[in-house]
DNA sequence: CGACGATTTGAAATCAGTCAAGAGCAGTGG
DNA sequence: CCACTGCTCTTGACTGATTTCAAATCGTCG
């Protein structure tokens, strides 16, 4: 349908950071069909087990990625914000892995998938382009592996605030240090291998700390260095264009042994 | 160097798996210019922060994924195969986010990352495979995020057993129900999420419950079905192209909460 | 104002980690 | 052929971070 509507700007936007788009490019990018649809908060997106057809961009809103185990314990994987292709993953494999969820009110753009593999590889720099939000989506499933694998309550909470608010702030969404996090503890939990019960404990620990500052759902980080410090984060994994000094780069060494 | 070497071949078998290749294609991966090496047990093939030139393809041996936190605690990923793709992601970002480290004596084939972006969008066929190829270690990733942050010991340890065999199997390495797993318990607990000594327990209890043998570092499963289950193992997962039967499709429900 | 979901708090239970020592095994060199 | 060396694997006893279970408080929305 909407043919040079600026709908999908968000997306050439994001994708630009991962290859340069040349004019063309990204006017065919923007000139890709689709269809937009509203959800509502918890409403599922994509269901494990779908076939999606379509691939996804969040045009506003939050959603998160995740996976029920057989005990019941679900794992989310990501968080998803405004200019983020959601599915890729999904609809390229043909089955859904996993489940995209609304976090909050979010409208999607639903491109067909063969427009997408079209564009791909009709135009290498975007082909590269999407190629690589895959890769930095995987490389954000390893860190957070090694999250929830090897680092303890405090740190993994203190390093999901720190790589959200990277995010956002690179997303032009939000401040570094000050931003409204939709999710409620259970769903952090979720995000982070803990019960709601005990991240509420960690949160309180990170403010009594005076690292942030908590009212309802907004976040305040009063001290980027020391929850950069506390959450063990180093922004590499996230392989952001340029050069926003952040993180505190903690020498690596010694051998295996876990959460500290 | 070599031309129309068949030593790529495995390669060239294990993208067919994502998507069919036609005759030509084939051919022009089969002639993909590479430099082969050989590393021993423990070298780094890649390390973390290193801005790699060349892909590099498993010729024989196995390596893994890994990245390590502030305190010391490493991470595995993934382990990888003959035929396997094992640095696509740290090769096609630029800079390298993760270390791949050779876990027996491994020979490696190193393919510029050049020629892989030009075959890649040169024909599609192929740039399809390899980005599935990637799409795939990345369900593997999420698939491992799970196993870490909602399974208990005993379930995670059966998990990644299946998981080996399987691969092992469909990559023609060998036999489902009887393998070589080249790991100490050691990477085996840095896979895991755990530590050494609770693998070992963990082990042993698979073991005394007759759902596996072990001598050295060889291990038979003498009880498919009941190591999948316990393993809550859905190969769905992989992705494999095949509809080989396997994996225990536990019924998926209920609210979050851990560890069961 | 009432109700429901989310957050907070407390106390008890447990899975997995830590520390430490011993046993097994493979390779090396005499 | 055997002692020596250095890993890796096992085992035991104890500790501790996180979970569980349960109840109270808070906040928001109709």
């Amino acid at each position: 349908m909407a043919l040079e509507d600026p709908i999908l700007a968000p997306m050439a936007a994001k994708l630009a950071n991962w290859q340069p788009l040349p004019a063309e490019d990204r006017e065919a990018l923007l000139a890709l069909p689709f269809r937009t649809i509203s959800f509502r908060p918890q409403e599922y997106i994509v269901r494990e087990g779908d076939r999606p057809q379509h691939s996804c961009l969040i045009l506003s809103g939050f959603a998160f990625r995740h996976k029920t185990a057989g005990n019941g314990g679900r794992q989310i994987f990501s968080i998803h914000m405004a200019g983020d292709l959601a599915d890729l993953h999904n609809s390229l494999l043909g089955e859904a892995d996993h489940s995209l969820q609304a976090l909050n009110h979010v409208q999607v753009a639903f491109i067909p998938v063969e427009a997408i593999q079209h564009i791909a590889f009709s135009r290498p720099a975007v082909g590269k382009a999407m190629w690589r939000e895959t890769l930095v989506d995987a490389s954000i499933f390893r860190e957070w592996t090694l999250n929830v694998g090897r680092r303890n309550a405090r740190t993994r909470a203190a390093h999901l605030l720190c790589e959200f608010a990277l995010r956002l702030e690179t997303a032009g969404l939000g401040e570094r240090t000050h931003y409204q996090l939709p999710m409620t503890q259970e769903q952090l939990a979720d995000a982070l291998g803990l019960t709601s019960v005990h991240i509420n404990r960690t949160l309180m620990g990170l403010a009594g700390d005076g690292l942030i500052s908590r009212a309802h759902r907004s976040v305040r980080i009063e001290d980027w260095a020391g929850l950069a410090e506390a959450g063990d984060f180093d922004s590499a994994y996230l392989h952001l264009p340029a050069k926003v000094p952040h993180g505190a780069e903690a020498a690596k060494a010694g051998r295996s042994s876990p959460r500290q």
